[in-house]
DNA sequence: ATCTACGGATTGTTCAACAATCCTTCGATT
DNA sequence: AATCGAAGGATTGTTGAACAATCCGTAGAT
């Protein structure tokens, strides 16, 4: 159903986009379904089906599939098929712990004026979100938080690390995160971090982090228990 | 005859080893020669001549594409083709900053005995092999002790990171390290920081082990920069 | 010398087929 | 009745061939 015609042709000599490949642009539809619930962990991924519904050869879904396992996103299972993945307890604490390198060292270094003015965006844009009673833009507010932190670095690599670290967690947020105020009670958190930082008190900023992250850590830990 | 084929292959109870697909083969073999050195960076990388070099289909080699380009091994140029990726000295301070992020985080948040034992059995490693003066050993010595530094937090993905990291490293190594003496002038920060992990030191292990990658870097930087 | 058009080669994608494997169902045996 | 094993169907793994789209080098034209 949401098949994608392709209107955007090059003329000789016509700017060239570059325009995703069509494994690349399944692969980025089904990322979506999964951040957006539509598929949900442990469901399964028949290949048939997929590359029915979205207009595409079997071998290219199967493309998709490399790209979505490589990022923990979807799981093979050899012979039986994929199937979105599913969190345990053992992946929040692996995953925390992902996060606690990154994002500490990479407040620990401290970035440029504009690194650090994206990671007091991110605080105001949370607050905004928050003045609204807006949960989604809340959550959201405080993905771009962490993204402006790491992005501190200013290492590709580490951004995407933790670009897919985030797409794994949104993935089990659908469940836990129905509490409206899950976001919320980190707001003051959030603020203190970006003014320690603004202030060049990277070692207190680090340890606000890191004491943050832990309990955040928690937090989850304990909703998750509960089902 | 059938039957002998049936009869072998139906074993009750038998524990099932999970035999890797093709495509996971051909991504290990392409692996392993792009860490020998038979494919060069820069190189690049036919479907077809490889599908059949190794005797499998070019919709197989792609999808062992697929994978090595998500670890970075191999970059694609869309409607180009696959090389092999070379790296700059962007990567190489990218590639630095992962590490920095990882192993001191790992290292500060200390582990097990059998972990910090791990890492003790790496330096000795290292010893033996400057002793015996083999560089090739004194190389996969050093990367033992900084996989088992890493291994110290525990977490599968933080392994699976660094795993990536030192490939991409040694796909670098093979023009950089050619002088021998560049993993033994390493050998006594292994020592000094081992020893620090194993008194419980674990804040002066890791600004020792800071001091290091930085070092690192610089000499690996220098050394780029000469060719 | 620059530009353009053409041709060969390689990639991107599809399709169809087949083997291998799994899951389920259904009998058959104890 | 419960267990075991043997078909049957469905899905994955892999292959091979085909075709369109794109790139690159080269030859001709201006």
């Amino acid at each position: 159903m949401a098949t994608f015609d392709s209107a955007a042709r090059t003329i000789p000599g016509r700017l060239r986009v570059a325009v995703p490949s069509v494994a690349e642009r399944v692969a980025q539809e089904l990322r979506r379904q999964l951040a957006e619930g539509t598929l949900i962990p442990g469901a399964r991924l028949t290949e048939s089906t997929i590359a029915e519904d979205l207009g595409v050869s079997r071998n290219t879904v199967r493309e998709a599939f490399a790209e979505l396992a490589s990022e923990r996103l979807v799981v093979r299972h050899p012979n039986r098929g994929v199937f979105v993945a599913s969190l345990g307890a053992e992946d929040i604490h692996d995953l925390y712990a992902v996060r606690r390198a990154i994002e500490v060292s990479a407040i620990r270094g401290g970035g440029s004026p504009d690194d650090v003015a994206a990671v007091r965006a991110a605080v105001e844009e949370g607050k905004r979100a928050a003045a609204a009673g807006d949960d989604e833009a809340g959550g959201t507010a405080n993905q771009h938080f962490h993204g402006a932190i790491v992005a501190l670095a200013g290492s590709h690599r580490l951004n995407t690390i933790m670009a897919q670290v985030l797409a794994e967690m949104r993935l089990f947020f659908h469940k836990a995160a129905a509490d409206a105020l899950f976001y919320q009670r980190y707001l003051p958190d959030n603020e203190k971090i970006c003014e320690a930082l603004e202030a060049g008190q990277l070692d207190r900023a680090g340890d606000l982090l890191l004491a943050y992250l832990d309990r955040s850590e928690d937090n989850l830990a304990e909703v998750h228990g509960r089902d």
